[in-house]
DNA sequence: AATGAATGAGTTTTCATTCAT
DNA sequence: TATGAATGAAAACTCATTCAT
């Protein structure tokens, strides 16, 4: 008389906060993020090649996670949710929008530096595959929509509307594409620093003046 | 001492000209955008889906193409070949730098309308896998680098300081990546009117205004 | 109001006199022989790359066959009828069997000639498959197995044995088999003569004086 | 920017010794030679006939093998290798020349008792297609020409000839030739004993005293 | 709990054969 | 009659997932 008892063990989702992640699963993570740093494309990315770079077995992957997609998304989500973190406590303690927006654009800079980086992070965000779709059907599952640099930027402009440091005579809406425009266009100068024949330390200081004379409160009144 | 009989046909590259391209290699292109625009991953696009899209059989896709990459490649080549012709046909007709970038503000937001389209059409060009990466290769290989936006916009830029319509105090790479990122941004806002509470007809006049003041030569002399 | 009327023509079968043959045949058997001398294997020929080899259109092949072995069987036959219809018609004016044997070692030193052809002979007669099968299969229904090397050798031996020339103590089987297996041994000389550091030409006194004396009648009464 | 993680286990290559070869590998080669001797063609062996007639798994041939060729290259190299590794350690216990040929003649009729197995043996060594490429190149990279049975012939009469058994006045090449044929003769005999109207226990007596007579040192000296 | 060998469903690719021109 | 573009059935090969150890 055999019995069978639903021991599933409950499943990792990529939310668990960094001491609950066991072992392998921090080494899952690492492996999927060193990865997709060498180029890979978490499309096509192989269950094995994942294992084999955290030096786990295959086997113990499918203990923590259901699919292959599972793990991926997981791993970035940890990754985005780290990085989020990060970002934003430091951003709470800059006061003004400008300050915030120096700060930003350093860690820009310091993430970025790698060549081939920019293009990735990008390519990421663009995923609309199972995988991309996962990802975002995650995060709204989350209710954490403020994972997003969209939506931290949209924040930071609006407290800075509040505060009085912007202008409010031009549209929300205008001044989230023309900061984002601004954040890509350095973003860009910082991975391709050989197209544009200026550097990324260069560019900060002109992208942070034309900001402040374009949208900062003197600006227009 | 084997035999290797090649007496294959000359495959298709995807610069062929319109004339010249086989109806059934037509429907394949057709049958691969199509798939693309449904939110398809060019990474993992199935030959069968391309094939039974296009209403031709498994074995035509081998007789025009090598391989399931070749296919795609060319298919996407085919229709930037396509596009670049017309819109360069159209931006030679204009005159002046800004003139020209109402035109290719318009043509963007024509088609970009769909929404998922931006993403998709980032997510291509930042491909970095096998079928991007041979997409660059054939370009290059063509010795036709202007199928890009990037290097139409370049001379557009280049064509708009000689004849003095730009400042010629910054850097043409500064100002290549400052008028890219505003496109970018026009762009995404077309996809995703929602997010920025603002639409790409309200956005344009702004973008092109702010064009004239910070990179007009009258912002300047 | 259609009709279907059974126009099929007779298909042909490899039997056809030399003057019949339609050219279009003529350069099939011509292909197909080509490709064998140049090492390919009836097993994996492709009917492509006989039509090529052959100058004409795929379909045209099918008008005269019906399935690609029909095409290789009946070009391999056509050849073997060739060959035998001129052996034995030169073996007829010769009257001993030591003389025809001679004559055999010479028809065999200069077929044999190119390095390889002797591998790809035998390979041919000991083929079991599909092809091979109905190339046996063809020659028993045409009732015509004296197109075999194997038959011509036993009719030599009988009328050898007849005349008075080989022994008949021996039963006449074991003189096929000792025969045979020395002209198996000499073409693969001819074929290889630097394995067995002598040339057939050295070789042939040695093995006709053997046989002379081995099976000759002398050897016995 | 490509990945390409070659975490691969090195594949089997046919040369291990046989303690080493994992059970599914043996069970492949099992399937592989059944096939083979219930007539089925190198050629034309269908890998998922190999596997489900070795009852494992596709893909689990695909573990120890990268290609369908090197699975059927392996499994015959295996065979010869032990047969190979038996016969001649039975052949260096026989002391003179006569004694081996004799064993030799044993073996092969043992050997070659099912009919067809002569034709599909010797259709196998003069293959000259990929797998039969294959098979010499592997023979040749592993510096062991020995395993075929020509070099072993040649090994016997040589050493035959320095004993001083076989007669020294014909040359090397001469003999190799003449006992080849006698006992592809004899092969011949075992599979087909119909066409001889002799059985190869009746013929095998008379093989060995002609070749004593004829090259034994008795008839010369 | 951890493993990796085994699996087979799902792909890509080939090529004999057909058939409209 | 001759053609070769088109086809799809069949074969090779991949890799996510399972499961016995």
């Amino acid at each position: 008389m055999r019995v069978e008892v639903n021991m599933e063990m409950r499943k990792i989702t990529g939310f668990e906060p960094k001491e609950q992640i066991p072992d392998k699963v921090r080494q899952l993570y690492q492996g999927v993020m060193e990865l997709i740093l060498e180029g890979a494309d978490i499309r096509t990315l192989k269950v094995s090649d994942i294992t084999s770079k955290a030096g786990i077995g295959k086997g113990t992957a499918y203990d923590y996670f259901d699919t292959r997609e599972e793990i991926i998304v997981s791993a970035i989500l940890h990754v985005m949710v780290c990085i989020q973190e990060e970002v934003s406590a430091e951003l709470a303690r800059r006061t003004g929008f400008f300050d915030q927006m120096e700060y930003l654009l350093e860690v820009l800079e310091e993430k970025m530096a790698e060549r081939e980086c920019f293009l990735r992070f990008i390519h990421l965000l663009t995923e609309t595959s199972i995988c991309g779709l996962k990802l975002q059907e995650r995060i709204r599952e989350a209710g954490q929509e403020d994972y997003t640099l969209v939506t931290m930027l949209r924040n930071m402009i609006r407290e800075g509307m509040e505060r009085g440091e912007l202008r409010t005579d031009l549209p929300i809406g205008y001044l989230c594409y023309a900061v984002s425009s601004q954040i890509v266009c350095f973003m860009a100068s910082v991975s391709f620093p050989d197209i544009g024949q200026i550097t990324a330390g260069e560019l900060k200081p002109y992208i942070l003046s034309q900001m402040r004379e374009s949208y900062g409160c003197r600006a227009w009144k």
